[in-house]
RNA sequence: GCCGAUGUAGCUCAGCUGGCAGAGCAGGUGUUUCGUAAACACCAGGUCGUCGGUUCGAAUCCGACCAUCGGCUCCA
């Protein structure tokens, strides 16, 4: 099977809908958000990603291009995509009534409802839009038809003539490309449709931001004003999805790490760069030991590199040419520059290096929790999930050829293995070769088709990224789902034509000469930081028994009961678990909620019966109230959901 | 970096058009000893993001910078 990968398994997870599960956006920063918007999009439309991607549209034209021509996945799907698209032109006109020098962008439906980018004489506020939203109102009560009409390129040009970045999309057009516009209340713009009847079918619809987004989506270009809305069927529908944005807000990691004492950031050590706090460590540290064993059970090794390399380096590696703009300005160490590491392969490849490799050596894997500082712009920063110095589970596997395919395999197995142990869903992308890229085709067309292999293998659905590898290679990027159905960056594997060339990374094959080995970069969790932050979000807080900084809260019902909770708490730390007392002299309400704000598992009440009878009232942080059981029997039941990295509190839940 | 908004006590937020900086929670002390999500009282806590300007007087007006938030772009 070479030559060419094989076509795209189509992804069951896209037909869910573009709109996740629960209909919530992917938070920015989780993974690429843009991309998202695109697919979802594309699915409204029936279209692959496959299809869209090789196009190779910007964003704002595939979400443009709402065409009933196209083919159409789910019926109900491109029903409200439509609904979106005319609350979009709805807002426009409302928009162009109130600045009637506005100049106007685009404006598609995309998950969950649709944006208008404008261009207006002044920066909008909160007021207008609720001036804006009332106006819409009072359009849609009217039950203004919408209109089609297809017209001449000329008469297009001619109708736009005000309309600047109308004009550039009609010049756009392909030259048989068919030009139409809807008309409803004699606000005309140029669409391809398909849209609702009329007015009267925009949906229950909401005006949430206005933000600033360049034109096209490049920074060279005009910033425009974009606002955004959502729209539902029913009244019900929006105000569920008002009320599950408030849930993600509540679930911000941000929010969490300070209210659960995790981490913080400090201006004065700078921003993007996170503190961990002694209880978010303890989770980064349970996460790391864990993972790190796994690997060494993998037939991975363990290595340490310096935060600091030579300018040599990193000339020969390419990055000062390629990656330079990441990267922090060197320091001068005995008149050489030194630099801050923003990736740790060249410290590993150094390692492979230090000998000469036998083919009976490979393949080494090569592992490290590695710490890499890069240099993100001001405005990109965001909590944990952007930051500026970042610990990577990194691991460099270097092979031969011909075992590339049962490597990638290997990988696929362990990001599986990790996906369940977090509860993550996921999904996969195969990236392929960018436009600026290194590398002969046949390396680009072999590598690809190996990635397609092991995914195929596997048994892993994917869905192809066409142009998105990285410019050495093609990769496999997962994505994880967390629980409210929202995308997180995942497991990726990048196949590296170019730096075993940079650096000679070769062994001595059966035949005695020197061969060329394949290099394979892969991480599984991408970054502590990104990933604890998720987890954050995915739990709400409230981490599995095993990943509990506090496992079980002792709550003494009066102080006299204060020595028995002290021996309960020593009995469980003696048991590996982690407990605390809760000795203040608050009443045992009050404890509770604290220990229910915290999100403390199990909370063990003590008061005389219990003493009396070496028990623990045992009461879950989800309101469920076990009772008493024996001390015994519940060290047996924490240690078990502790030892078993299970996600739930009591062996029969699920 | 760009567009917009915001920055007052550890946290959440009041402080109208310039005139002596406030509340709740958290914290400390004391009282209370209580059976499954907040007992009571008292106390302490702030160079109002930073720097500069206007003014008799600035948390409040102006400017620059820093940080944060919502986006754009980019990314682990």
């Amino acid at each position: 099977m070479a030559g060419h990968p094989s076509p795209p398994t189509p992804l069951p997870i896209l037909g869910e809908g573009g709109e996740t599960e629960h209909g919530l956006r992917t938070p920015k920063y989780a993974t690429r958000n843009t991309q998202y918007v695109v697919r979802s999009t594309e699915h409204a439309l029936g279209m692959t990603v496959d299809a869209a991607r090789t196009e190779e549209h910007p964003m704002s034209e595939i979400a443009q291009e709402m065409d009933i021509q196209l083919e159409v996945e789910s019926q109900e799907e491109l029903e409200l995509a439509r609904m979106r698209h005319s609350a979009a032109h709805v807002m426009a006109q409302a928009v162009l009534e109130m600045f009637p020098d506005a100049k106007l962008a685009i404006g598609p439906a995309i998950e969950n409802g649709f944006y208008y980018d404008f261009d207006l004489p002044r920066s909008l506020t909160p007021d207008d839009l609720g001036k804006i939203e009332e106006r819409m109102r009072e359009i849609r009560a009217a039950a203004y038809p919408f209109v089609r009409k297809e017209i001449a390129r000329e008469e297009a040009l001619a109708m736009f003539a005000d309309q600047p970045y109308k004009l550039e999309i009609i010049h756009d057009l392909p030259e048989d490309a068919v030009i139409s516009t809807y008309t409803h209340d004699g606000f005309t713009d140029l669409c391809r449709g398909p849209h609702v009847a009329d007015t009267s079918q925009i949906g229950h619809f909401k005006l949430l931001n206005v933000a600033g987004a360049y034109w096209r989506g490049d920074e060279k270009r005009p910033m425009l004003q974009r606002i955004y809305g959502t729209s539902w069927r029913s009244e019900e529908e929006l105000a569920a999805y008002l009320h599950r944005l408030e849930e993600a807000q509540r679930r911000d990691h941000r929010r969490l790490g300070r209210e659960l004492d995790l981490f913080s950031v400090s201006e004065e050590i700078g921003a993007g760069l996170i503190l961990w706090h002694p209880k978010g460590a303890l989770i980064r540290h349970l996460i790391e030991r864990f993972e790190t064993d796994e690997h060494l059970k993998r037939g991975y090794q363990l290595v340490y590199t310096p935060h600091i390399a030579s300018a040599e380096i990193y000339k020969r590696s390419g990055h000062l040419e390629t990656y330079q703009e990441n990267m922090y300005a060197p320091m001068d160490i005995d008149g050489t520059p030194y630099y801050l590491k923003p990736m740790n392969c060249p410290g590993h490849i150094m390692i492979y290096n230090s000998h000469v490799r036998s083919y009976r050596d490979l393949p080494i894997r090569l592992a490290e929790l590695g710490t890499v500082y890069r240099y993100e712009r001001s405005g990109t920063l965001h909590g944990m999930l952007r930051v500026r110095g970042f610990t990577q589970d990194d691991a460099h596997i270097f092979c031969r050829p011909d075992q590339l395919h049962g490597e990638i395999m290997g990988v696929l197995d362990l990001a599986m293995f990790f996906a369940r142990v977090f509860g993550y869903e996921y999904k996969a992308f195969l990236a392929t070769r960018p436009e600026k890229s290194i590398g002969s085709d046949e390396n680009w067309e072999r590598a690809t088709a190996t990635l397609a292999a092991a995914l195929r293998d596997m048994g892993m659905a994917y869905a192809m990224d066409p142009g998105a590898g990285a410019f050495y290679g093609p990769k496999i990027d997962i994505k994880f789902l967390d629980s409210l159905g929202r995308e997180w960056t995942g497991p990726t594997i990048q196949v590296d034509f170019n730096l075993p060339e940079r650096f000679d990374v070769s062994y001595v094959g059966e035949d005695g000469e020197r061969h060329r080995a394949v290099m394979i970069h892969r991480t599984v969790l991408g970054s502590m930081e990104r990933f604890v932050g998720g987890l954050i979000e995915h739990f709400a807080g409230a981490f599995p028994v095993w990943l509990a900084p506090v496992q079980a809260e002792i709550i003494p019902i009066a102080d006299r009961h204060l020595p028995y909770a002290q021996q309960v708490a020593a009995r469980l730390v003696e048991a590996g678990l982690r407990a605390e007392v809760d000795d203040s002299s608050d009443r045992m309400q009050a404890k509770i909620r604290r220990a229910q704000l915290q999100r403390v598992p199990y909370m063990l009440v003590v008061g005389d019966k219990e003493a009396e009878a070496e028990a623990v009232a045992v009461r879950l942080r989800t309101n469920e109230n076990l009772g008493p059981m024996p001390l015994a029997d519940f060290i047996a039941l924490a240690r078990e959901m502790n030892d078993t990295k299970s996600l739930a509190l009591t062996r029969d839940a699920s």
